[in-house]
Parts: C-alpha cells; sequence; structure tokens
DNA sequence: CGACGCATTGACAGGGCTCAATTTAAGTGG
DNA sequence: CCACTTAAATTGAGCCCTGTCAATGCGTCG
C-alpha cells in the first residue's frame, strides 16, 4: 500500500489542491510516486518522452535548453512546490528542455493516465495547474523583455537579486548565496557568456557590493545592487 | 436573447470545446459576448484589470510588453483561435501586457465569473486551456533560447518563417505577409532594431528571397530563408 | 603534491546599436 | 489630380558593448 501522505502539507501549501474536496487530497497523492535523485542527476532530457507530471517535494531542479553546438539558456529554476513536465498530460509529447537535480531532490509523479483522469475527476486540478502555468508565462515574458531592453549588468543584477531572494541565506558579512552555482550558470540564466559575467562580478567585488568566491556569492550591498537594476 | 452560433466551429476547429459534449457548445458560446475592435485600437493594456478571458474569432491580435524609457518587446501574434487573457480566471491580477488590433478583430469574451463556472462544470475545457497555455510556453522557451544564442539574421529568418506559416496568403510571387507589418515590429519581435531588421531584409532582396515594401513583405525563395534559419 | 576545473584578466575584433541624412511611399486636402 | 505633409524605410559612419580566444591564477580534491 503506497502512502505519500507525509508529503501532503508541501503540497496542500503549493495551492495545487486549492478547490478540491479535503478529504480527496490523500486519494490524489497516493495515486502518485515519489522519486529521488541525486545532485547532478538528469530528471528528464530534452527528447524523452513526457510520461510523468511532476511536483517537486524536496530540493531545486535547474530546468535548460540546448541550443545547437552547446549554448545553454537555462529557462527557470524550480522550488519546492513547483510543478513541471505538464505536457505529460497531453497527446505523444517530447521534452524540449532538460531537467537537472540540483542538490537531493525528491519529486511526486504522475504518470500520463492517471494525471488525465485526476484532471477529469477534478477540475479545480485543472484550474490551479493553469494557474502555475499562467505564472510560469508572466515570468518568461519578464525576462524575454529584459532580454530584448536590457543590456547584461543590468540583467545580471535582477537575475542576482532574484536568486538572493528565493534561496538566499543571512550571514554575518551579508547574504550568501549557498548553493554551487558557477559564472556558467550565472551566464546561461543571463543569455551572457561567464567572461562577461566574471568581469562583471569582480568590478562589484571592488564596489564592496558583493564577495565573489569560488562557485557562490555574498551580497554585501543589496541596496547598490538594486539601485543598479532600477537605473535607466 | 444572445445568438453566438454563428461563431461555433470556428471554436470548434480551435480545441477549445475538446471533450465537451457537443449538445453543450452552443450554451457556452452563449454565455460570452462578442466584441469588435477596429485597427490599432487597444484591446487592453498592460496595468489593466484582467476581466475577461477572451478568444480571437477573426483578425489579428499583438501581443507586447513595453519597457522603461520606451523599448517594446512583441510577446507574440494571436490569431484566429487563439485565446487570451486567460488571467482572468484568476484573482485581482492585472495585464503585464498590452494587446493591440491588427486589423479588423472580433473576439469573444467570457467574464471572470462566468468563465470560472465554465472551467468548474467542464473540466476538459480547462484541459484545452491548459493545453493551450502550455504551447505558448514552449513558443516563449524557444524564442528565449533563440535570444541568447542566436544572432540576430538566424532569428529574423526564424521569425519571418513562423509568421509566413501562421498568417501567410499565397500570390503568383511568393507567400505575401499581409497585415500591416512594418520593420520595428519586426524588430520589437526579434529583439533587435529597425535599423538592422532593415539592413537585413534589403541584402536578403537582393538575394531574390523576398520582394520587400513598405509595410509588407512577399516571401518568395522560403527554402533559402529556412537554409539560413537551419545554419550551423 | 599534482591535477583538474573554475575563475580572472587582457587583447582584440566584430556584430549590432546609435545618430543623422536621405529617399520612398502613402495619405490628404484643395 | 497634383502639391504637400507625414511616416516608413534605407543607408552610411562611428563606436561601444560584449563575445572570442588565450594565458594565467587559484581552490579543491584525490
Amino acid at each position: 500500500m503506497i502512502d505519500n501522505t507525509q508529503y501532503l502539507s508541501i503540497v496542500q501549501q503549493s495551492g495545487l489542491f486549492n478547490g478540491v474536496p479535503e478529504n480527496q487530497h490523500a486519494i490524489i497523492l497516493n495515486r502518485g510516486k515519489v522519486i529521488s535523485f541525486k545532485p547532478g542527476e538528469l530528471v528528464f532530457r530534452s527528447g524523452d518522452p513526457a510520461r510523468l507530471c511532476l511536483f517537486v517535494l524536496e530540493g531545486y531542479l535547474k530546468h535548460s535548453m540546448m541550443h545547437l553546438q552547446g549554448k545553454e539558456a537555462i529557462c527557470r529554476y524550480l522550488n519546492p512546490g513547483d510543478i513541471t513536465a505538464v505536457s505529460a498530460v497531453f497527446g505523444e509529447k517530447k521534452f524540449r528542455s532538460t531537467a537537472e537535480a540540483v542538490g537531493d531532490v525528491k519529486l511526486m509523479g504522475w504518470d500520463k493516465a492517471t494525471i488525465n483522469e485526476l484532471l477529469l475527476e477534478y477540475a479545480p486540478l485543472a484550474i490551479n495547474l493553469l494557474h502555475g502555468t499562467i505564472n510560469l508565462i508572466h515570468e518568461l515574458q519578464d525576462r524575454f523583455l529584459g532580454l530584448c531592453a536590457e543590456q547584461v549588468e543590468i540583467r545580471l543584477a535582477n537575475a542576482l537579486l532574484r536568486i538572493m531572494k528565493e534561496s538566499g541565506r543571512k550571514t554575518s558579512e551579508g547574504v550568501l548565496i549557498n548553493f554551487r552555482f558557477s559564472r556558467q550558470e550565472l551566464a546561461d540564466y543571463t543569455g551572457t557568456t561567464l567572461y562577461t559575467v566574471s568581469r562583471i562580478l569582480s568590478s562589484w567585488g571592488k564596489y564592496g557590493w558583493i564577495k565573489s568566491e569560488r562557485e557562490r556569492i555574498t551580497i554585501i550591498d543589496p541596496l547598490a545592487i538594486t539601485r543598479l537594476a532600477e537605473s535607466d
């Protein structure tokens, strides 16, 4: 007998079950399967058939797309409570992006047949999914606009502030971005190169705004960076 | 008595009603309201409260975002059969983008309360909407990746091909993109400037790939442009 | 300690943006 | 129907941001 009820609160908190009768929550949960991934493992890759609809229980996922000849673009980071691979709901879709575990990750997965039954049975579930994807569109559109209209330094400032808010940790010196985070990844996230990122970060380091170390950054003066991000 | 049944076939064709019992189609349709717009009119603008969920019956919409100090980015063009303003389904959202009528436009609009009732009553409707928004995400992600990884000429080629497929009209000379379409708009769509677009288009004109006129473009040699888009 | 991977920095070039000057085409009103 | 106005498009010149390439430095881990 499957028992996923230990994850009830995280799913409820995410809003996915809003509007679904409470006595059904555990039933829906138990029709899914929990899967674990180790740091760096691929959850799915571009080209794989989409078979499972996935909900992040613990850890972070990096969602990226690969361009011919290697250039990578990071679509977004998934946090606990986020859902992905919703394409699995529909026909014979293949993934167009790749998801990688950042740190240890636990996911809840519903297979195609199950998620389709669930959505038909619980309309609020479909509405909540819709809600999530709309938010995603907004986020993507914002970043799209940034890519069109802002230069690298501004985009980098925005990215760092966003990541700081979502995953930063306070220390005596400032806010530490604590998961492994290379220049390359920052570049892929902001649509530039690791060289440019490195140059900008070291200039910020000289101003005393940040402390830049190997795969970690401490933000000392968030205000200065915010000012920069909002300058135009 | 409202009677929108003249629009039945266009909505059915779009797939929005897939899975909904056929005898309900007209009923759903008649709970919406048809609205018309003249060329250039704004359907909604950034900051307006989202009150109606909109389905394009006739004509085209341009969906764009404005950056501080005027730089504009075009998120996408909406064709007959597309749906937008789905945010209206949820809470007190405000639009973050602007939609403008390109040519004469007829829309079907359902107000917030109605669309919420409909989605709860007809789960397939919510699933179909979800389907549409997922496709949108894929499209946006593709263009996001393009912006990160491709140079302007390639992006422009892809954009032109995409628009050609969606809204082109065959003529004796080639495929005409028939709605008013300035260099500025192509620039806003591909994330560049009208000068760069102009230069590229006139070079393509010299190769005989396209015929470039004021606010209209005829694609004479789609293959050449496809080759360019897929080069490297 | 040596090796590997990440990060930094410099030199250089070029794609594409900016600005300005024309040219071309579409309206408009007399 | 033509002169006039206005907006779109073209084109050239200059330059700056940012990507590319190469060399070097440094942290981490086996």
